[in-house]
DNA sequence: CAGTGAGCGAGCTTCCGCTTGACTT
């Protein structure tokens, strides 16, 4: 038994402090949290001064029941939790379930987890910081009370009543998403005329050379351009002036979480989730330091290390020492920024986690290392005929410094023009001639839709949610159907040229995509509901300032000059207000927009929500005559959707005709478009339309799903009702709508399988039911 | 697997932050 016992959150750290501890040292992790409000009830006695109701989680008993034993025959215990809020509070609640005395037990913390660091924290414990842990009781009563007031608010005065939910976090931001939806919306497209011109000649060798130089500035109208056009037509064009000014680069900070979640999502496109799993992967196997992360320091020894890879690799004047500091306020900085734990170690053997650590490794070394060194050339080019003048600009790089390994991209990369390219070199005065110059009609463009990532950006920025919270923020807003992420078709759009060549001008109209977008986040029209909802009844939580606002308060309780129950209890008497206020006056949100008259009943027409989504609805309920429905298409909305594609939507289901003496049917129901057929049902293809798809496309398809269900059956008994069956697992057997595993030393000759061994297999099953993950729920309705 | 759409109301849901598991039907 060791003497001390130390511990610490997270289990792979553990492992690694210990090493460096020694053997009088057991190094021992309490897994996060280790203690939360009862959930019935609120778990808050609000009438007592807002006294919190703690109780061990379920999953969380076994590591405690651990740690009681080791802390009872240990001769003493460190507390080396993070050092930001949270870190203290899991401190505070390991005090209280060990019986330890929070006045006497001994608190250490480090940033790093570094030999030097851990040594240096051992030699200097404190005590436990009450005010601190106060600051995080405040923090998440406050969060508790506005997700479980908030949210029943919801079930009751919402039409659609399924597991709806409220919160400080994920409410402003399904928010957030709403407002750029409506913006894009509501949003009308500007043209603009852009002039180029094309020009060859000579440069100051004598070489052939060509470039392209602008206009000046944008042209409101076709007209405009034109009259421009117009004036140089027989005109001379002079190099009047070329100014060449120095220019530098410098690398981006390394790695934050969130800096991470947007790297990783525009170089490698991986999700927010994605790349948490990978990077948990990479901090397990001991190659990068912890993930969870806002800060952008580096360690002393990681920054010499880094300084040692640059010098080795690339040379001495590649290297630059630099410390970065955190822009955000609300960075409470308990580990080091994200990096690899050994620079010596280029890539990783794991090609699931090897683009994720390299652009790690990129980051990180490019951090330390020297500015790129550019020249930037402008031409000025004067036109004779008119006072109106041209310029050409190119970018040389002078040296590549950081840019030999990395470049961060940014959210509209593929918008921005093309990269600069160098200028070829020219001379005052010289005359240039000109091959042609067109105007190209530009359309100006809303504020792009949020992708996961730039979404955690926004909420960085606002300060609102934690690293350990962006991924499953933004999970919880898709589960809710708040949010969706998926595709945009683009739209053709025509865009005019008007051309200059040999003195002529020509007119022409092309024609391009636009408006395409990729794995972007789209509010549901539920989400844009709630939203509005809670905008109108609970605008104080709903502000984006709010999280920053209570964010000085917590940090006033943590320095001692606040006291955490008169906040809360401050915020709490007008909130509750709000809340009786709501469940006494608001009606009931039904999301209707009336669309106008159907032509041919007379009969009004509305968009709403319905128990299971959006849609149109014909005559009322009242009415001698049932109402139609139509449910609302994946990509439609309630707040956009016209009359003609509302009418649109009452075209299915469509019988498409017989295929083998009988009728195929064609419509959409809880999963997609669908066929059906001889009492069968085959999902449609993506691409086929089952508004516009012919019985010559749909028939294929039965007959194909009907030979893959076939070779997917091994066996069939009959009277029995059990199935033998291909699954992407390997065979399995099925009865009813049950599926029963084979047992592994039958699994090669499933198909020799009979009647009763099938049997006996299910009744094994059912004996011995496979381990589910523990289902904390008392009783559940079958 | 492939329907529904009102209102009634039993019985249910819900927050944010800290950490990893145990698993395929």
């Amino acid at each position: 038994m060791a003497k001390n016992l130390v511990i610490v959150e997270s289990p792979a750290k553990a492992k690694t402090i210990e090493k460096i501890l020694g053997k009088d040292f057991e190094v021992k992790s309490c897994f996060g949290h280790i203690r939360d409000l009862e959930k019935d009830d609120m778990g808050i006695d609000i009438a007592n001064n807002f006294k919190p109701k703690y109780v061990i989680p379920e999953d969380k008993e076994k590591v405690v029941k651990e740690l009681k034993k080791l802390a009872k025959d240990t001769d003493e215990v460190w507390l080396a939790t993070d050092e930001d809020r949270e870190g203290e509070a899991i401190s505070w609640h390991l005090c209280e379930v060990l019986n330890l005395d929070p006045k006497t037990t001994k608190r250490i913390v480090f940033h790093e987890i570094t030999k030097p660091a851990i040594e240096n924290a051992v030699q200097h414990p404190r005590k436990l910081d009450m005010d601190r842990v106060n600051a995080q009781q405040a923090r998440r009563i406050l969060d508790r009370i506005v997700g479980f007031e908030i949210s029943p608010v919801l079930w009751r005065k919402m039409s659609m009543r399924n597991s709806l939910s409220a919160g400080r976090v994920q409410s402003v931001a399904v928010r957030l998403i709403v407002e750029r939806e409506r913006e894009i919306n509501n949003f009308s497209s500007v043209s603009t005329f852009k002039v180029e011109a094309y020009f060859t000649g000579k440069d100051i060798n004598g070489k052939s050379i060509s470039f392209k130089a602008d206009g000046p500035g944008k042209f409101k109208t076709a007209e405009d351009a034109e009259k421009f056009l117009e004036q140089c037509v027989g005109a001379a064009y002079t190099v009047k002036d070329i100014q060449v000014k120095p220019g530098k680069k410098s690398p981006a900070a390394p790695f934050t979480t969130s800096t991470l979640q947007q790297e990783a999502s525009r170089k490698l496109g991986y999700s927010v989730s994605k790349t948490m799993l990978l990077a948990q992967k990479l901090y397990e196997s001991g190659n990068i330091t912890y993930m969870r992360t806002d800060s952008v320091n580096l360690s002393d020894t990681a920054v010499s290390e880094i300084e040692k890879a640059i010098k080795t690799s690339f040379g001495d004047k590649y290297h630059q020492h630099r410390k970065f500091k955190n822009k955000n306020e609300s960075a409470q900085e308990a580990h080091e920024a994200i990096r690899p734990t050994y620079m010596e170690n280029t890539t990783v053997d794991d090609s699931d986690t090897r683009k994720l650590y390299e652009l790690i490794w990129k980051r990180t070394i490019a951090s330390q290392m020297a500015d790129a060194e550019l020249e930037k050339t402008i031409a000025k080019i004067d036109i004779s005929t008119n006072h109106e003048e041209l310029s050409a600009s190119g970018e040389v790089l002078k040296f590549d410094g950081f840019l030999k390994v990395y470049m961060e991209s940014h959210d509209d990369e593929d918008e921005t023009e093309e990269q600069e390219g160098s200028l070829p070199p020219l001379a005052v005065k010289q005359s240039l001639d000109l091959k042609e110059m067109k105007a190209t009609e530009r359309f100006s463009r809303p504020a792009p839709r949020y992708t996961e990532a730039s979404l955690v950006k926004k909420l960085e920025e606002l300060g609102i949610g934690r690293p350990s919270t962006y991924a499953p923020t933004i999970t919880t807003i898709q589960k809710r159907n708040y949010v969706e992420k998926r595709d945009k078709e683009g739209v053709k759009r025509d865009f005019r040229i008007l051309t200059l060549k040999a003195d002529k001008i020509t007119k022409l109209t092309d024609a391009e995509n636009t408006g395409a977008e990729k794995s972007k986040l789209f509010p549901t029209d539920l989400g844009m509901i709630v939203t509005d909802f809670l905008n109108q009844y609970f605008n104080n939580v709903m502000d984006y300032g709010f999280t920053a606002k209570i964010e000085e308060e917590f940090d006033e309780i943590a320095s001692g000059k606040k006291v955490w129950n008169t906040m809360i209890s401050e915020f709490y008497s007008p909130f509750h207000k709000d809340v009786e206020n709501t469940l006494e006056n608001a009606e009931r949100v039904k999301g209707e927009r009336p669309l106008g008259v159907d032509a041919a009943s007379g009969k009004p027409i509305v968009a709403r929500m319905g128990r299971y989504g959006p849609m149109i609805q014909i005559g009322s309920v009242e009415d001698e005559e049932k109402p139609r429905f139509a449910k609302l298409k994946a990509t439609q909305s309630i707040e956009t959707i016209t009359m003609d594609e509302a009418m649109e939507l009452f075209k299915l289901p469509r019988n498409l005709g017989q295929f083998e003496d009988t009728d195929v049917i064609v419509n959409i129901g809880r999963f997609g478009p669908y066929a059906q057929h001889d009492k069968k049902f085959y999902s449609l293809k993506k691409e086929m339309d089952p508004y516009t798809v012919e019985l010559d496309e749909v028939a294929p398809l039965i007959a194909e799903k009907r030979t893959a269900k076939d070779e997917r059956t091994i066996k069939i008994f009959e009277k029995e009702k059990i199935q033998i069956l291909k699954g992407p697992y390997g065979p399995y057997i099925k009865q009813g709508l049950k599926n029963y595993k084979i047992p592994k030393e039958k699994i090669d000759n499933a198909a020799d399988l009979t009647v009763e061994e099938a049997k006996a297999i299910i009744e094994d099953v059912k004996a011995n039911p496979p381990k589910k993950k523990a289902p904390p729920r008392k009783k559940k309705a079958e």
